[in-house]
DNA sequence: AGAGAGTGCGGTGATTGGCTCAGAA
DNA sequence: TTCTGAGCCAATCACCGCACTCTCT
């Protein structure tokens, strides 16, 4: 009734899968190994998506705890004012479980 | 169940469907010509959708199943080896098999 | 300077062509938890992963079956029998009721702007 | 005629990392 | 107990949806 399927690391045992399933898994999995073999399939996952973006997220103002920060824009003041502002953010109440 | 949950959804909000679906369907239909024998074909206007819905019912019913073993075990943490678990336990999900670690359970019986 | 500059490996896919958006999912994934729980990335990336090829399959499932019908477009007809030929016979009724509700919403009435 | 691929144009929500402690181990 | 790793915040910009043209049957 299922169907055996070899698995990919040829050391282990044939698998026994959904018979529903069977012809195109195989057929999925000849499609993969054409796309690795043009060597369109990435290893590894990309650290980030997009280059601008990961700069945008390093540049951003954030709260003494790390979070992109809460305030509206504030100006570049050199002379008059030291940073009374970044208190540390009430934090929201986390869950606290019974 | 999730029959129910389509019939609740009133005609109105199915006119707008397309914007408020939960995952972009540009990308579904990218994602469908990746496959070189699907790019053979044309894509009609209303599969992409249907894809839409059935992605994101497929997402709900694998994350789910694998809650179920954060709850039983009592954790607050849905981990990777819950759905590996949970792919396990459904031979509907049998076409995932090479994109999980093969979940030692005990023995695998073999049978022919 | 010569020739064309050989070929950049722009052929090769990026992640954010072959998986749907990590937030997307996540979304999705919460509905089904409890509201305090949390996710691994792990978890997520996995089923990311896995989504791609569920939607892969059943489309490859389609074509397969609008090749034998001679036909040259894979409707939504298609996808739906793929999900009874491959055994998602869960998934087959409310997608067949979503599909029913979607086409009688856009016959009627033509477009609604906003 | 009707239906889908290709293109371009706004409008917008997904992407993104440092700090803290929840919670897996 | 130890100490890894997930949630938290919201501004930019890549991409999604839509309108349009062109091709094909």
């Amino acid at each position: 009734e299922k169907q055996q399927v070899q698995p990919q690391a040829p050391t282990r045992p044939p698998i026994l899968v959904n018979p529903k399933q069977y012809q195109r898994i195989m057929k999925r999995r000849e499609m993969r190994q054409k796309l690795e073999a043009e060597g369109r399939l990435p290893a590894e996952r990309q650290k980030y998506l997009h280059e601008s973006r990961h700069l945008h997220a390093l540049n951003r103002k954030r709260g003494i705890d790390g979070r992109f920060d809460n305030s509206k824009h504030e100006i570049e003041d050199s002379a008059i004012t030291t940073t009374i502002k970044k208190e540390k953010r009430a934090r929201r109440p986390r869950y606290v479980p019974q | 169940e999730r029959k129910r949950k389509m019939n609740r959804i009133p005609e109105e909000e199915m006119k707008t469907k397309t914007r408020n679906m939960s995952v972009p369907m540009a990308r579904v239909k990218k994602i469908m010509r990746i496959d070189d024998d699907v790019r053979k074909f044309m894509i009609s206007s209303d599969a992409p959708i249907f894809m839409a819905q059935a992605a994101e019912f497929f997402i709900e019913e694998m994350t789910a199943m694998g809650w179920q073993y954060v709850s039983e075990a009592r954790r607050r943490i849905l981990q990777k080896t819950d759905i590996a678990t949970a792919v396990q336990s459904n031979d509907q999900f049998d076409f995932l098999i090479d994109f999980l670690p093969p979940k030692n359970e005990k023995d695998q019986s073999s049978t022919s | 300077m010569g020739g064309m500059p050989p070929r950049r490996e722009v052929q090769v896919l990026l992640d954010q062509e072959r998986f749907l958006p990590i937030a997307n999912v996540v979304r999705i994934m919460k509905t089904q938890m409890d509201p305090n729980a949390k996710l691994s990335k792990d978890a997520k990336e996995c089923v990311q992963e896995c989504v791609s090829e569920f939607i892969s399959f059943i489309a490859s499932e389609a074509s397969d079956i609008c090749n034998q019908m001679r036909r040259k477009t894979i409707t939504a007809d298609d996808l739906l029998t793929a999900l009874e030929s491959t055994g998602f016979d869960n998934f087959a009724e409310p997608m067949r009721i979503f599909l029913q509700k979607y086409r009688q919403a856009h016959k009627i009435t033509g477009p609604i702007h906003r």
